[in-house]
RNA sequence: CGGGACGUAGCGCAGCUUGGUAGCGCACUACCUUGGGGUGGUAGGGGUCGUGAGUUCAAAUCUCAUCGUUCCGACCA
């Protein structure tokens, strides 16, 4: 029977409920767990350590960029969160407030960071006094909190964890660079770890970030059709710096305030990670996003020879320098086919009685279920690229249902029909904020982002009939 | 924040309509069996029925409130 026909029973099927399949993956793979308190979540060992190989990766490149690591409080005072208008404006709303310490009431009560561009800003505004303290290139690890009130695991939680990286520098220019540098390493890391192709682009005035004057952003498009945001960069300008008294002596002699950026993406990649490649099995990870890339599973285990056999596999991967998993619990073989597939590990190699006696073991992908017999000294080599084939293939999958869902719309029925059936709608659009509202009125959808790749396939907006300036994308989103 | 559904053992559920002091499957423990797709069996352990009030001789069951989960909307990574 081919494997991609068992069918794991204790979770829902997609076609049935996307939303519950999401929601059974996530438990059932051990990624999370609900605490007591709505929206806040439980990362469990799986599921953290997906995020730490992802942490991995960014942190590498944030150094390799010039980026130091620092940590900033928790709390920030509700008189410094209200320095800059837009910002308090955009946040206010999803704030959590501590109002008493000790038992006595705070007077200038304190927010829970819902983000901490206030915080670095005042840090700046000391350490920063001549162009010789420029670029400031911050990064820090945390998590944040915003009172969300539909929430959903790893996708919209009221706490998440992110990187929130925030710079300053001497000029536009280069302030600016660094914004689309930091994108960049965001699509590297879809395209080089998550198997996940992003759609890179700059938000819409409406959308863009509270107080930012640019947003640029990644986009990944969902199994359901919705677009999920799943990194963002921002342009500050200086009207940050202004508000907070970040200045600086420039070359000139003259005071200036510097030009400054923030970028962050959280735990909501796992979400994407889970729902772009995951399937009735459960969870199926990309080999180099993936805690454990391999899994060996010794069949008639109590038989002689079958674990002796299992342990020296598991060191000669171990050895190559695979993240490998021996299971020797005393589940039946088939039990743990099935666990093994819940949790998306790659790469399974089964070694039994028979394959001892041929001098083989089994090699099954996650990602297609094809199996395959390679006698053992050809197993290393024969994972290796296997691994690199499903990274590969995941990939190309993932791409090919991104292109098969973008459709170039010329009017407003074809808008609806691209809309209905699944993925983003790009359109001509005059620019005015006016049809952006009328498209969401119409259909729930929203701009997602106007693409970097700009190329006009019409010359009227097909709201208003106006000239068009740009093309958007438009979709559905979480 | 609006609308729907749901909270009973670690998980999934039945019991509620018609109140009488809690049950099933999985998981867990022990032993046997089996092992190449969640083996089969025997014997066990575990629950103040989300929480708080109320009605009643008596509440998992009826009433009210509250908290949480989930789905669909509006708002946001």
């Amino acid at each position: 029977m081919a494997t991609n026909q068992i069918k794991n029973e204790s979770i829902t099927r997609q076609e049935d409920d996307f939303a519950q399949w999401y929601t059974d993956v996530c438990r059932k793979a051990e990624l999370m767990d609900y605490s007591s308190v709505k929206g806040f979540i439980i990362y469990r060992p799986y599921g953290y350590a997906i995020w730490e190989q992802i942490q991995a990766y960014l942190d590498r490149r944030f150094k390799e960029t010039g980026h130091e690591n620092v940590y900033m409080p928790l709390v920030i005072p509700e008189s410094l969160l209200q320095k800059e208008k837009d910002h308090i404006k955009g946040f206010a709303p999803e704030c959590l407030v501590a109002t008493v310490g000790g038992g006595q009431p705070i007077d200038d009560k304190l927010i829970i960071r819902p983000t901490s561009e206030t915080l670095f800003c005042e840090h700046y505004a000391k350490i920063i006094s001549s162009y010789r303290d420029l670029p400031k290139l911050y990064n820090q690890w945390c998590s944040v909190v915003r009172w969300e009130k539909t929430t959903r695991p790893f996708l919209r939680g009221s706490e998440f964890l992110w990187q929130e990286g925030h710079t300053m520098h001497e000029t536009e220019q280069e302030a600016r660079t660094e914004t689309l540098k930091m994108l960049e390493i965001y699509a590297d890391l879809g395209r080089d770890m998550l198997a996940i192709p992003f759609v890179e682009g700059r938000k819409t005035d409406k959308e863009k970030f509270a107080g930012a004057l640019e947003t640029y952003s990644i986009e990944a498009l969902m199994p359901d059709g919705k677009a999920l945001q799943s990194g963002t960069t921002h342009y500050f300008g200086t009207e940050f710096a202004r508000a907070f008294n970040v200045n600086f002596q420039g070359r000139d002699g003259r005071l200036a305030s510097p030009h400054q950026t923030s970028w962050g993406v959280s735990t909501r990649l796992l979400g994407a990670v889970i729902m772009v490649h995951g399937d009735d099995n459960g969870l199926v990870l990309p080999p180099l996003v993936a805690p454990i890339q391999v899994v060996i599973i010794p069949i008639a285990q109590q038989k002689p020879g079958v674990i002796p056999a299992a342990r020296e596999i598991y060191r000669q991967y171990q050895e190559a320098g695979f993240r490998v998993k021996l299971d020797e619990s005393d589940h039946t073989p088939g039990w743990k086919f099935s666990e093994y597939e819940m949790k998306g590990i790659p790469l399974r190699v089964e070694i039994g009685p028979r394959d001892i006696e041929k001098g083989v073991v089994v090699l099954a992908k996650r990602n297609d279920g094809a199996k395959e017999e390679v006698s053992l000294d050809k197993m290393i080599e024969s994972s290796t690229l296997l691994l690199e084939k499903i990274q590969k293939e995941m990939y190309e999958k993932a791409y090919r249902y991104l292109l098969d869902h973008v459709t170039e719309v010329h009017n407003l029925e074809e808008l609806n029909a691209a809309l209905e059936k699944g993925g983003y709608a790009k359109m001509m659009w005059c620019g005015d904020e006016a049809c952006e509202n009328k498209i969401k009125e119409l259909t729930t959808a929203t701009a997602r982002c106007m693409p970097f790749n700009q190329i006009p396939f019409d010359d009227v907006c097909p709201v208003c009939g106006k000239k068009a300036k740009k093309v958007v994308l438009f979709a559905k989103a979480y």
